[in-house]
DNA sequence: GCCTGAACTTACCGCGGGTAGGTATTGAGT
DNA sequence: ACTCAATACCTACCCGCGGTAAGTTCAGGC
């Protein structure tokens, strides 16, 4: 089926974009949210009131909005997670409300979130890890900092920060199977993993 | 381009399958890692001597192909793992090669961890969780048979084991793409992390 | 008043997953 | 031994989707 759009072919009138990428990228994320992670380019297209091509103009292939959405959803997350670590002191307690910020986030975002880490194309993977630098590269530097602070070595930073946010993504996707655990009791939970590791056992 | 396999229509003489399950699994395997995690059914189909439906017949569609060899995967990762640790103490170091076995296997099968964790399907994410439940099963039932040993709640088992599966997924991931790095480094640094946890921080 | 270029749409291509329908062989019943 | 249903396979097709080429209308400078 080809996409039926009410404005004529050519130019419009008014010499301007009829929709720019911010607002191709505002309809996907209504279209995802509303009809699933597997929506089609031309699903969006139609969303944002234009044709494909538009979309690839504004953004790009599939895997371009796919990227796209995805440092969205990144800068969403690290900033719940930023404020409500905010003020907390480092340790357990800041651990727990990282996580469950986290984790309280990917539920909001359901939908957005399976797409983006589910996508479609066969480089999948590769965006998973495109969307896991946005958060690890903050999350390190914080984390090497703390280290040399401490008089630690801080090469572990990097490895450290992958290892949580792959944590946090695989558990947020069990989570979302799971309707009868609490964000908050889960959190806890890791948060002793995270902070004292399997040696207490 | 439609399929031109040696074979006349018809049932073949012989009477039996002319290719079990088991076959068309192994023929995937070898195509994947040969031309990649972007294979298509048909050329999986091909590389078995056969046709698509017989893809079909045995294995079901592209989802359950991911899926078969997802078990496969998990199956090999876990056996590694275990004779990783087999015979080695609880503590800091059983975790290491535990971690180590664990990145050395997904190298080993680097094209096949990439089909199987990207996939192409709007249910991907739903499959990385069918991949990691294989492994986490066993592994949160040794843990809370630890725990309840210690006298500790094993209800942080199964999050536990998630946990620990997600940071090995995305660990991998990212490991694929740092070549001048060691396995054997970065699982001693996980290690330290999963034993120890950020406290020592 | 034209003409270049910008900003759309329409229409199409190819590929990949999935399936319907056709064809040859087997083996059991008569 | 002949028939016929069941079996096991292949061919040929459909459809949807990502991606692109070609066509259509408007703006603004010369």
């Amino acid at each position: 089926m080809t996409i039926r759009v009410g404005r004529r072919p050519g130019r419009p009138a008014g010499g301007r974009h009829v929709v720019d990428r911010e607002v191709v990228l505002d309809a996907a994320e209504r279209v995802i949210r509303r009809d699933g992670a597997g929506v089609s380019l031309e699903a969006i297209a139609i969303e944002a009131g234009v044709t494909k091509p538009i979309v690839y103009a504004r953004i790009g292939g599939r895997t371009d909005v796919a990227n796209a959405l995805a440092e969205r959803l990144a800068d969403r997350m690290i900033a719940a997670a930023g404020s409500a670590v905010d003020g907390r002191p480092y340790g357990r307690a800041m651990f727990a409300a990282l996580i469950e910020a986290n984790l309280v986030t990917v539920a909001a975002h359901r939908e957005l979130f399976l797409y983006v880490t589910g996508g479609t194309s066969d480089e999948s993977p590769m965006r998973t890890l495109y969307l896991a630098e946005r958060s690890t590269t903050p999350m390190a530097q914080q984390l090497a900092h703390l280290r040399t602070e401490q008089g630690l070595d801080p090469a572990v930073a990097l490895p450290w920060a992958y290892a949580v946010v792959g944590m946090l993504q695989l558990v947020s996707l069990w989570w979302l199977t799971e309707t009868d655990r609490t964000a908050e009791e889960l959190a806890q939970q890791l948060a002793e993993l995270l902070w004292s590791g399997f040696s207490s056992t």
